[in-house]
DNA sequence: TAATCATATAAGGATATCATTATATGTCTA
DNA sequence: TAGACATATAATGATATCCTTATATGATTA
């Protein structure tokens, strides 16, 4: 898991709906099958499967077929690291993601801008 | 803020979002007017105002007026505790978070399902 | 207090997301 | 290898979100 921002928009916007949520702290106390979860949150299999592939996707759980069923279960650790590496990000992200980085000379150039005096307002 | 899964829920929506990361994350460096972000980001003002307040919801950024001006902050400390409290909650979620206490006795009964047979090859 | 500027809210249309039903894929077993 | 079961993907309709334009609110200043 690539600590970039995309990658956080992507596990936050994971974690961001009630039922993911749910879903990754479920499968953090043990490993759960499609039917099982099924079964625990009342809504349909093709649901439960499309919200288990996002977290997939965001790298917050990982699959494992035994036989007919395929177990699903919590990679948290992986999520500790990369809230760590966000919290150490904002301390100083210009320098930390790339994708932040256009936005220093573009904060330069604010401060000449006419057209935005509120700058001498501000309380650093 | 409240440590409960809907407000983290609220945070992770928030910052679901890869305009509203980015805000947050410009917000950490210091504090921006809205048409300083405006700017920046090159969206309309409603739609940094809106953005803003669903972070100022999510209890991420703060806002002061000075004079005619809005000034916003980001707030990361309390993110950092929230996080924390995360992190410490899905090592035992049932316990740790309300809405999750009535998986507890679901999870029991999924034992006794006999439609659901793939307990057995669960591995713990 | 009227005009101006900054920000917030409202309205409306475009797009994305979500849930369900239907179907396809993959695995096991008789 | 045919049938049954578990899961994944596709199709479709309902709802939510996001953007922009238009308007309202709040604050300053002439």
């Amino acid at each position: 898991m690539e600590n970039s921002l995309a990658t956080l928009q992507k596990v936050f916007e994971a974690l961001g709906q009630e039922i993911r949520l749910r879903l990754f702290l479920i499968l953090c106390t043990n490993s759960f099958c499609v039917c099982e979860l099924e079964e625990l949150f009342h809504v349909s299999q093709p649901a439960i499967s499309r919200h288990l592939n996002i977290l997939k996707e965001a790298g917050l759980v990982t699959d494992t077929r035994k036989g007919q069923w395929v177990f699903y279960r919590a990679n948290p650790e992986e999520l500790k690291t990369l809230l760590a590496g966000f919290a150490e990000g904002w301390r100083e992200p210009l320098r930390a993601f790339g994708e932040m980085e256009e936005f220093g000379e573009k904060i330069q150039a604010l401060a000449q801008n006419p057209k935005i005096p509120c700058a001498l307002e501000r309380e650093r």
